[in-house]
DNA sequence: TGAATACTTGACCGACCGGTCGACTCATCG
DNA sequence: CGATGAGTCGACCGGTCGGTCAAGTATTCA
């Protein structure tokens, strides 16, 4: 067929990699219309704006993470520790494999993102903050069945599962900031001794 | 005597703000000149770009901070694992104060600025990164401490160091998109369970 | 007093920003 | 065939960006 033309897909690809690559300020409407080829006037058919593109963006690439590593790493048929080993490995071959590609480790879209634009753009700092939910929740399930199986003494996991998504998203920043990938093995496995464990009520 | 101009001050102090509270590429020098009442060209008599006044921001803040907060979680009188604790509370507060005067958590200037721009200027990016160095080895004298005093079990000091910060910045990230300061205060003091033991070599 | 130096002023520069718009192409369908 | 509408094109808009500069003032020191 291929009647449907895929200029859009064309600006949300060029769009994640320029973003993830560099920053939300720094790539101009115009740069990422050369990158994918398409006229400004075009771009404005499809997108209402830069911040449209931007959730555009965010949805996308939640989405192919969903189902991608992340649904590879949260695997039912792993044991619940194993996948935040597969994670921290997933981010680390990533990472290492931009670096090595482009020179710079971009670290994580998200991270990045709302670190940048969270103070500025509440619907955005909104979108991400979802994102994160929906990963915290991930870690959350996880944690429960690591309990439930006895593979971890009882702690509040919904708690503990944001501090390790909290982890995670700082250990990428610092791996990030000395731009070397081996942080991330280095530090990412300490991720299971995170524990919070449940406050006693009454 | 006050005849020695504040300007320069004045300049570093608006743009250490403005850079917090909102983020580099956002904040241009004409507005730091107009919050600073500073004239464009004063400005570029004392600071040569907007990367050196960056630059000079950065050094700042790391002064401040070293002789301010650090100084005093780090104090040789608190028992070496107290002064995480220490600093977990210095964060929530800073920050909570923050959003109740701004509205916005601004989250840690140095992390914001290394996700913002360590992939396109390798200057910052290096600064950035001593700074997160001198920080962690702070936390690395304290461990070693903690460990000669028998409060903890022996571990890789060093390293569990790094990965200590990089936990705050990630709480402090994970705070800042929610917009909500009371997440470092629930995910903070879990950063004493963060372990790395010395790998067994030979 | 006069010269040197430190600082200040604000107009100005070219480049670029996000976004608009009217003209155009072209596949689809009646 | 003629009509419709999605998609494409690129010139253009006002505004802002980081940065420059010639001219002026204030301070210091001889």
């Amino acid at each position: 067929m291929n009647h449907v033309s895929d200029t859009k897909a064309r600006i949300l690809n060029t769009a994640r990699e320029l973003f993830h690559g560099r920053s939300y300020a720094d790539v101009g409407v115009k740069e990422i219309c050369e990158f994918a080829k398409v006229q400004k006037g075009s771009f404005y058919h499809f997108f209402t704006s830069k911040q449209d593109l931007a959730m555009a963006v965010i949805d996308d690439m939640a989405d192919d993470w969903a189902n991608g590593f992340v649904a590879e790493a949260f695997d039912k048929k792993l044991q619940p520790l194993e996948r935040f080993d597969y994670l921290i490995d997933a981010a680390y071959y990533w990472q290492k494999a931009a670096k090595d590609l482009e020179g710079r480790m971009p670290g994580c879209l998200f991270g990045n993102l709302a670190l940048e634009v969270s103070t500025r753009d509440e619907v955005l700092r909104a979108k991400l903050n979802a994102v994160f939910h929906k990963a915290s929740s991930q870690f959350h399930e996880s944690l429960d069945e690591a309990v439930d199986l006895g593979h971890i003494a009882p702690l509040d996991t919904e708690t503990t599962a944001q501090a390790m998504l909290a982890y995670l998203e700082g250990v990428i920043l610092l791996a990030k900031t000395r731009n070397d990938p081996e942080v991330v093995r280095t530090l990412g496995p300490a991720i299971k001794t995170l524990r919070i464990d449940k406050t006693i009520e009454k």
